[in-house]
RNA sequence: GGCUCGUUGGUCAAGCGGUUAAGACGUCGCCCUCUCACGGCGAAAACACGGGUUCGAGUCCCGUACGAGCUGCCA
């Protein structure tokens, strides 16, 4: 008889979602959905230098936009709020913790300024290392009581033992144990009042009953500090999951500098929502068969994360790409003309039937702003090289192109009916009389209707989608070309 | 520097003492084809290193190397 799972997804308001973030969101979401568990979001904002307006727009955007629903946040109150830390600051309940904490001798106030501080810093291997000294433990009760009065600004630190050691249990890597000498006394709540994530992260998974917390690798070293915490309070800690760090392809921490480090970056390079959802569920987890296109509701049932992979993973965007062309060929044609348009008329401002063209891209195409290069020759015929007409395999050369180009021309004028089926007819019949292959017949007019080497769809698609009036300017246009060379 | 974690092909990633060490992306080749794609078929490509334990080790233990994270009044 196990307790209902309740996950917490607890970014700071600081910009974008970097997709770190994003994939910390849906292991939680997916972790309390696999058990019917809740999901619940709390914002972080106790570093108010750091904040960056609409940042929590953003953060709503994304889950919505992903389908990461919560059950309970800011706007879900079940009881547990408020649901943002500097409301919740604004109570006075984190110093009310910190003091119980200074009462048990787990914490202390200290008045250090900076540049005492500063004088502690010392230089180790080209970084600078700061070890706090205890100088403020040494403090009476009186000094204490002084120096508070006298309006000097303090910060209430951990106060952690010298010896001994702290262990704790990650559901992935196992016991993690670390000498107490290691942690330093840390600041829980800092000068302008507000406690450091440290702090509140633990008295509120706590106060929100949080059976499951699930964070990045990066918080594995300083979890000792939130565990002696738990025990200083007298609270049974929470089950830990570290997730493994997504790195660039140096499998440096992914950077902001990468330029497809957010859920945003990536949705204006013209990845799909479900893609991306689905490729970041497969970096640092797989099944258990070889699935890998999943939707939300399939990685809820499937995912398990005693299948967490424990190693980096490096974030790579060529497979992104490959699984978002995956997700275009399978989405149905509608919802890819409503997604596909905006980019077409980047290119195609004249009357052609875009939905036609779209047909001939879906398929070649693997984000949405591939579009464009592939059509924009139904715009306008583009400056060609005659090089294009010699085609060793099709059997071409200028002399043969100019050749089926003026013996098409005729034909092509003589009709009026320009959809693929006549089209098909013509051709064919021309290529059956004169007893060439196909590809001689055909290669000399795509070009000459295209202008390019490749295109997304043959010659009588093509022509059908610029009509008559434009087929026959086109081929026009290569004779005179092939003829001027000749 | 210290502490912690990690290490299977270029990348993601199966494997949990006995396998010809899966699969996917990418790469290359072939087929299909009026081009390019799609699709199909195939190929190259990996257990970081050294010691143990064991009849037997990618799998367990210990070292070494390498990598990463942390070492903030940031989270």
């Amino acid at each position: 008889m196990s307790q209902k799972i309740r996950t917490r997804f607890a970014p700071s308001p600081t910009g974008r979602m970097h997709v770190g973030n994003l994939r910390t969101a849906l292991y939680e979401f997916l972790i309390a959905k696999h058990e019917g568990g809740d999901f619940i979001i709390r914002i972080e904002d106790t570093d108010q230098e750091r904040l960056v307006e609409g940042a929590v727009d953003i953060i709503y955007r994304t889950m919505a936009g992903t389908g990461l629903v919560h059950d309970e946040g800011p706007d879900k109150d079940k009881g547990y709020g408020p649901y943002v830390q500097s409301e919740r600051q604004a109570t006075g309940m984190y110093l009310k913790y910190a003091k119980e904490l200074v009462e048990k001798g787990e914490a202390y106030y200290c008045f250090c300024d900076k540049e005492r501080l500063e004088s502690l810093k010392t230089e180790v291997a080209g970084k600078e290392i700061s070890v706090y000294d205890k100088h403020c433990l040494k403090l009476s009760k009186e000094e204490v009581e002084e120096k508070l009065a006298a309006g000097i600004p303090y910060v209430i630190r951990q106060n952690n033992p010298t010896e001994g050691q702290t262990t704790f249990k990650d559901e992935l890597y196992g016991e993690i144990t670390v000498d107490n000498s290691e942690l330093d006394d840390m600041i829980l709540i800092k000068s302008d009042g507000f406690p450091t994530y440290n702090f509140a992260n633990v008295v509120d998974d706590h106060l929100m009953e949080i059976t499951h917390v699930v964070r990045g690798n990066e918080y594995i070293s300083s979890s000792p500090k939130y565990q002696r915490l738990y025990e200083a309070f007298g609270w049974e800690s929470p089950a830990y999951v570290h997730l493994p760090l997504i790195t660039d392809e140096n499998h440096k921490k992914l950077s902001k500098r990468c330029g497809h480090s957010s859920y945003e970056d990536l949705l204006e390079q013209g990845f799909i929502t479900e893609a991306i959802v689905n490729y970041i569920a497969l970096l640092g987890w797989s099944p258990e068969d070889n699935q890998e296109i999943f939707t939300l509701d399939e990685l809820i049932e499937k995912f398990d994360y005693r299948h967490i992979s424990k190693s980096p993973a490096v974030f790579d965007i060529v497979k992104l790409k490959w699984m978002n062309g995956e997700y275009i060929k399978a989405m149905d044609n509608e919802k890819f003309y409503d997604m596909a348009m905006p980019y077409i008329k980047e290119v195609i401002t004249k009357d052609l039937d875009l939905k036609k063209i779209l047909d001939m891209v879906k398929t070649r195409i693997e984000v949405l702003p591939d579009i464009k290069e592939h059509v924009d020759f139904f715009e306008e015929l583009p400056e060609y090289d005659i090089e294009m007409y010699t085609h060793k395999k099709m059997k071409t050369d200028s002399a043969i192109s100019l050749e089926v180009l003026k013996e098409v021309l005729p034909m092509l004028e003589a009709t009026d009916d320009y959809s693929v089926d006549n089209l098909h007819d013509i051709m064919m019949k021309y290529i059956a009389d004169k007893g060439i292959k196909n590809g001689t017949g055909l290669w000399p007019v795509r070009t000459a209707v295209s202008g390019k080497q490749m295109t997304p769809a043959g010659a009588f698609e093509i022509m059908e989608v610029i009509g008559k009036e434009e087929t026959i300017k086109r081929i026009k246009v290569g004779i005179e070309k092939l003829e001027a060379a000749v």
